[in-house]
DNA sequence: GCATTAACGTGATTTAGGTCACAAATTATC
DNA sequence: GATAATTTGTGACCTAAATCACGTTAATGC
């Protein structure tokens, strides 16, 4: 398991084995089953999870009670809520389990920590961010300029493996249109 | 001019005049007229931009050749197109000037080997690109849970500088209605 | 293995917002 | 300062997608 978050640093910077070590002491490791709450809305964000098992879900539950899904997480993603982690406020959003799941989590502390210890980590973690506002403002942009279909079959295109991991109510939820009219495209 | 960029990075990093000096050697100064594009669509994109004086956007041409926009930058901004930028791609993206503007830009070479002759300016572009990143998900969830007046109302709190320097229909153009619409909101 | 819950499909109806068209008002530009 | 260009408002009409309401099928949990 500790390969997967080697594997996954290593992608951006080249780490010895001492390094590692020193990574991974930095973070837990944390199970969870279907259906647990990882984060929840008005609670504090101690951790970024590295997700090596299962698959999350981080969503808004909007003043109507409308749930409106941000985030899915599978093996080989990060997840938490940004603004409740980073800002030290409570959550805005909810992470749940749809599988039961494991995770390498790390506190902000930690995170800093590392940095400052290891400083390719900075240049990681700058990495996976500017890769992060890159597919936002793509996902902006599609809202903005692609219709419902549209959307879906780029959505396929993206993930393609997730397609077959998630019920379909909850890609709706996602991409932002009802579950009736995913349907109704999905052929 | 040069104050304004010193106190941007110093509101996450204090400087000496040194490292300031340092800091500022790595950019170069640009200025440029209304109307003026500093990236198109197909084009490289050399630079990320720190606006000092003026009002620049950042829009998208889907293929129905409606345009959408995805930023404003005023003084005190960064902008770019990021994905060009970060990636060394063709820009996706075009960005315009609204007003004559002056930008401290900087390219990716300089950017990196700034970042390390001065760890910690890493540590600010690590702090702005997660600070766009809380930005990004807010208005990603902005679209998907709220209806076209409770956008434009959000923009008002959020931007209110922004109203008085910018056409409705571009504003409509950012949150993603018709000027159509918004005319018919704004009472 | 059965009962409960969640997921999915589909019709009928509603609605927020888009599109088209035109006129008035405001702002740039030479 | 006159002319052109842009911005704004508003009416009439249209449409993509939401909502409501069923029934059916598939998972899931004990």
């Amino acid at each position: 398991m500790e390969e997967i978050l080697r594997q996954q640093i290593e992608k951006i910077v080249p780490l010895t084995d001492d390094e590692f070590q020193l990574v991974l002491s930095h973070f837990s490791v944390g199970k969870y089953k279907k259906h647990q709450y990882i984060v929840q809305q008005g609670n504090p964000v101690p951790y970024v999870h590295f997700v090596v098992k299962g698959l999350l879900k981080s969503f808004y539950i909007d003043k109507s009670g409308k749930s409106h899904i941000l985030q899915f997480a599978m093996e080989d993603w990060w997840i938490t809520d940004n603004q409740g982690f980073y800002n030290e406020q409570n959550a805005t959003l909810n992470i749940d389990c749809l599988e039961d799941a494991q995770t390498y989590y790390i506190t902000l502390e930690n995170r800093e920590k590392l940095c400052a210890e290891l400083q390719k980590m900075e240049f990681f973690f700058l990495q996976k961010m500017t890769a992060g506002n890159i597919a936002l403002q793509n996902r902006i942009l599609s809202l903005m300029s692609k219709n419902s279909e549209e959307r879906y079959i780029q959505f396929i295109q993206l993930y393609p493996d997730l397609i077959h991991r998630i019920p379909k109510t909850l890609i709706a939820s996602y991409l932002g249109i009802s579950r009736e009219t995913l349907s109704r495209l999905s052929h």
